[in-house]
DNA sequence: CGAGTCGCCTTGACACTGTCAAGTGCCCTC
DNA sequence: GAGGGCACTTGACAGTGTCAAGGCGACTCG
């Protein structure tokens, strides 16, 4: 209650100095969002309670996204950079081809599991042309796959089929452990991690 | 245009017999539901307008499924149905276990291609405890493909884990190739089909 | 044959959503 | 200090899901 709370301008701190002290609103509302993301799920991102949570008023988000999916589109962008830092983060310190193959696919899944609503999202964009930032850090992310699987690739064979198989792979279990209905058919993460294994040639 | 027409209630036909001639609303309701999918991806399904195809009134949906989440559900058990005769009507007359399996994923991943929002329904769910109507024609589809898949399982071992590695890679492909933004990052659906091919053991 | 009952559907209302147009206040610059 | 531009607010609108109330027909039972 106490909806008479008015947005109010509270700006952050309007120091004398005035240098880059206005408060970030655009990174605010991409935060806000991925809140309200990991809380109810996919539907569950607003742009009313994205600028309610921001403290700013209902059309605030409209100046800074292209409307709801300009905010979903900034949110993935973040999205895909903590995708690929859960990824990298897990192989770090390895060196072993292998080694760093299965660690990479258990940072995919770990990812997954972490932040469903946000790995949703990241993967719900259905049009063929994507935004720049979003389309820059989908392919930062997927490069970190393409880099770990290339020493894994027979010479004279297309790299980007040993990808899309590990890719796909990992895609289907992740998308099927989210959906938790189907959780329980599936074999356990160490399980699926040996079939990852399988699909590198020895 | 012309919405001063009315709701109408233009029954089918009251015969005279009487018999069984009551509209089935509930299955018209439906019917609007995929064609609606199918022309606005799965947020151009809505209630509303679903009424407005079936030419009834805005609740009417209302006395047939349990709000919006009802129609979703009774949609997405017809599409398991449609899913599973996709995959036994590519595999229909075929004998030999591996070209059955190959058959079964070609039919998987052609009605992915050919009905991809009702696809993209019937894998949306996110909640464990599904309604018994779509976890029957969920099942039944999934039976299919671990009926394909129990030929060539190795004797002794676990067959769900052939089945996993099957389903998990084709739902990750057809996924990956429904959103266009990654599609062209996948091998052609015959490249796709070799890698299946590969994970049966000979 | 007539009254009661029940199921299907309509009507109207409400809160919530995205989006737009117009306005407001503040800061910066000149 | 005047002007302009940016960030945001305010107010409105159409569309959405959902609920309560009511109507209306068919069916049943006396």
């Amino acid at each position: 209650m106490t909806p008479s709370q008015p947005p109010g301008n509270t700006r952050e701190k309007t120091s004398p100095t005035g240098q880059a002290s206005r408060r970030d609103l655009r990174h605010e509302l991409i935060d806000a969002g991925i809140a309200l993301l990991e809380e109810g799920g996919l539907q569950g991102l607003t742009l009313r309670k994205c600028a309610a949570r921001a403290n700013v008023s209902h059309a605030a988000p409209a100046h800074h996204f292209a409307g709801l999916d300009g905010l979903r589109t900034a949110i993935a962008a973040e999205g895909f950079r903590r995708f690929r830092a859960a990824m990298t983060g897990a192989a770090a310190g390895l060196d072993a081809p292998r080694e760093r193959l299965r660690a990479i696919c258990g940072g995919y899944l770990a990812f997954a599991r972490a932040e469903p609503a946000l790995y949703d999202l990241i993967f719900s964009f259905r049009d063929p042309d994507m935004a720049p930032e979003l389309a820059g850090a989908a392919g930062a992310a997927y490069a970190v796959l393409a880099d770990c699987c290339a020493p894994l690739v027979r010479p004279g064979e297309d790299p980007t089929l040993l990808e899309a198989q590990i890719w796909t792979t990992c895609h289907g279990y992740a998308m099927l452990t989210l959906s938790r209905c189907y959780a329980d058919d599936l074999p356990a993460p160490e399980v699926f991690l040996g079939f990852i294994d399988r699909l590198a040639p020895s």
